[in-house]
DNA sequence: ACCTGAACACCGTTCAAGT
DNA sequence: ACCTGAACACCGTTCAAGT
């Protein structure tokens, strides 16, 4: 009843786990973090539901293994600078963008929080604070500082594109309306939030995001010649 | 059949979304996530799971809800030091005592990206920047790095957290497993994370968080005069 | 007006039966 | 050895029926 090309056994390609975590990325990406389910994977890899716990624990290690390969392509995409500064922002920048094409990513990495996509991130953030020089004794707390910069400002910016989306509304019609929120506050108790409220539209978060590892990296060095 | 004080309507007392709210933090904070359930808290609440709908939007609603009241409290107890950094190292110590006694409340204030609970934590820490003399279009940039921060560590930290329970394992098990797997990495490929493996056990979280502080706030100034 | 709880439309996961 | 898909034990949410 379905076509068949000449005598494949019984599917175009057999089932794997590197095809089963593509599968689910494509869901992952489509319809936000809901929509990843057993059965409209197995439904897309023309097979059952028990299937896919051959080549997967649970489905908590599929979206960990998702994550991992968005992450191993992000990383070994970015390029290496000049100095270690570059570096770094060259990566913090390739992952801002990875969790905003893919706004699962953020949740995921900090679900599978000490694991290898973590890890990844980790490390290559680590040797560029080697390469800056910064003391043995102080690299553990300027990489992690770092690390968990990008991971919340990833993640929080995930979180507004994929409420923005599920809202059906785009990403500045969201900030419209938390704009909106912000400016209703009451002034005495709210000052800051509501004058920055105006802002939100306007403001680039990419650049933020920079302006805030800069502001991170100009701590790291106490000042002694600039 | 059941022992009833007086004559009692039905329930003690009535069924409010206070009450609700409460209840829901008790099942998040003994069980983790996954605990909460309309039924596990109807239950509690001596009432059918459909009740609750009256006080509350949805799930999502209801955990936000949770969050809002744990972020509340903690923004309200942290003092108010005598400077703005001492201030802001109390909100962050706040936060992150908060975040670890309540492990669900990280991802639950992602979830929340942009809402009242956020609000509250961003807007005092934008009267310290604001106090500290951060030039007004530097102020938005500012602000949100001290947020993400706080917030990345904190969601981490408490994903470390909740993952050790999940595993009837404690805190320490967990990162000796960690650092285990880190050291078993391709040290040409991972030199960094097998160097810091060993010290994982040993650092205090809260001291490593606070660092990132200083650093941050280090950078705030461009040193003039010291 | 508010509560009740059965019912609906889903989940992740398992496992006997098939090939 | 690997796949299949019905079955199990759950979910969040709704809504007619009760008080």
């Amino acid at each position: 009843m379905v076509k068949k090309s000449r005598s494949s056994p019984r599917r175009e390609e057999s089932l794997s786990r590197d095809r089963i975590v593509e599968a689910a990325i494509e869901l992952l990406d489509g319809d936000g973090e809901g929509s990843l389910t057993f059965r409209t994977l197995s439904q897309r890899l023309a097979t059952g539901p028990g299937a896919i716990y051959g080549h997967v624990a649970n489905k908590s290690d599929l979206v960990t293994a998702a994550c991992d390969t968005i992450v191993a392509r992000a990383v070994a995409a970015s390029a290496v600078g000049k100095t270690p500064q570059a570096t770094l922002r060259a990566l913090a920048l390739a992952m801002f963008d990875a969790m905003d094409v893919h706004p699962w990513v953020g949740s995921a990495l900090i679900q599978a929080a000490g694991q290898m996509p973590m890890v990844r991130i980790l490390e290559r953030i680590g040797q560029q604070v080697r390469a800056l020089g910064v003391p043995e004794d102080a690299q553990w707390a300027t990489a992690s500082a770092l690390l968990h910069y990008i991971l919340g400002v990833g993640g929080l910016n995930a979180a507004n594109t994929q409420f923005a989306r599920a809202g059906g509304a785009d990403r500045s019609d969201f900030l419209d309306a938390m704009a909106a929120t912000w400016s209703r506050l009451d002034p005495a108790e709210y000052p800051f939030a509501r004058s920055v409220a105006g802002q939100l539209r306007a403001h680039d978060d990419r650049v933020d995001f920079l302006a805030g590892i800069d502001l991170i990296l100009r701590g790291l060095k106490p000042p002694r010649g600039r």
